[in-house]
DNA sequence: TCCTAAGTTGAGGGGTGCCTCAGGTTGGCC
DNA sequence: GGCCAACCTGAGGCACCCCTCAACTTAGGA
């Protein structure tokens, strides 16, 4: 599989690869590839050659992105108290929406995803079930919080990050004040 | 001002604006003008001619809707109950956006608004800040939840609406039940 | 050093949507 | 009925982004 590239081959890839996580960060994973190309200093043929496709180059990369919310979800179960880990697990989680909007355009569904990145992303997804279970366990998260609420709590949540960068904290916060048991 | 249109010009008009409605609502305010040429029976240089911009179309059309939501509102400050008034005028508020793509796309700002339309914004937004400070001052809503919130739970509706269309009751209640004072 | 396969290049063709304007059509007043 | 201003038409130019491929360049082994 892995046939050694020519030193200048890989040189290139690389830079693709910087260039594309650069711009796919800040304007999100429909960024023009001829615009990642040319930040790369090279030829929108030779991005092809690398990457015959959009996915090709998203499976690159976002693998790498979602593995640190695998981290941080193991972190959160690490927690000796289930509602502060599952605080602080939404809290990185959307941090890291904030300041990159290809994880946010991933996990909002709003670019059509290859197999395997979706099966990164059912990874992740069984570990915040494991989260969700453990915090309704010690009787702190609401019962009624079923894993597709949280789905529709990333979707809410990657919109207003992208409007009001500075404000989604505020918007969680109160979200969150809802899950609470009322006790 | 209105000079009286020939005959030919006032149905062409009609029904560039009944399809325009249909596509607006269906698709979004960004559906391509040609079609919603089509859809009238008409050339997309008629179309240019009665409006000469997207954003002539859109103000012809989206105030009538933000009318409704001024209607809502005011039905929900006749309510008895303050806290019950808001709820209604919640659920209301998002079932429009719900059936209604291009009410969605411009309250959640996913398009530049024209002056005009701006202004049909800013006057439904007043009714909102009644609403919310009678629910306050009644007790029921927490004193923290600023009319700024109210923007960014449109936002958080918005795509919530669009992405599981039978699922953002849920998601509303659970936020509902977080503004709610602890008492 | 020379040769070849690996790699690079960028013009160009395709698709979509926006908007214009010269030329053709027609409503409605006389 | 005749006329003309009002109206309609749709091909075509522009901009953006996609992707391809024949011609060129070059790394690196012999």
């Amino acid at each position: 599989m892995g046939k050694p590239l020519r030193a200048d081959a890989a040189r290139n890839r690389d830079r693709l690869l910087g260039a594309a996580a650069e711009l796919f960060a800040e304007r999100g994973l429909d960024a023009p590839l001829d615009e990642i190309a040319r930040r790369a200093g090279v030829s929108i043929g030779t991005l092809y050659n690398h990457f015959p496709t959009r996915d090709a180059l998203q499976d690159a990369l976002l693998p790498m992105r979602l593995a640190v919310l695998d981290d941080l979800a193991v972190a959160a179960l690490d927690h000796a108290d289930a509602w502060a880990g599952l605080v602080a697990f939404l809290d990185g989680l959307f941090a890291l929406h904030a300041e990159d909007r290809s994880l946010n355009d991933a996990l909002a569904g709003r670019v059509a995803v290859s197999p395997q990145l979706l099966e990164a992303c059912h990874r992740t997804f069984g570990n915040v079930e494991r989260l969700l279970a453990r915090a309704k366990e010690s009787g702190q998260l609401r019962a009624d919080f079923a894993p597709d609420d949280f789905g529709a709590l990333v979707q809410a949540m990657s919109q207003v990050i992208r409007t009001s960068p500075g404000a989604w904290r505020r918007h969680l916060a109160f979200f969150v004040d809802g899950l609470r048991t009322a006790g």
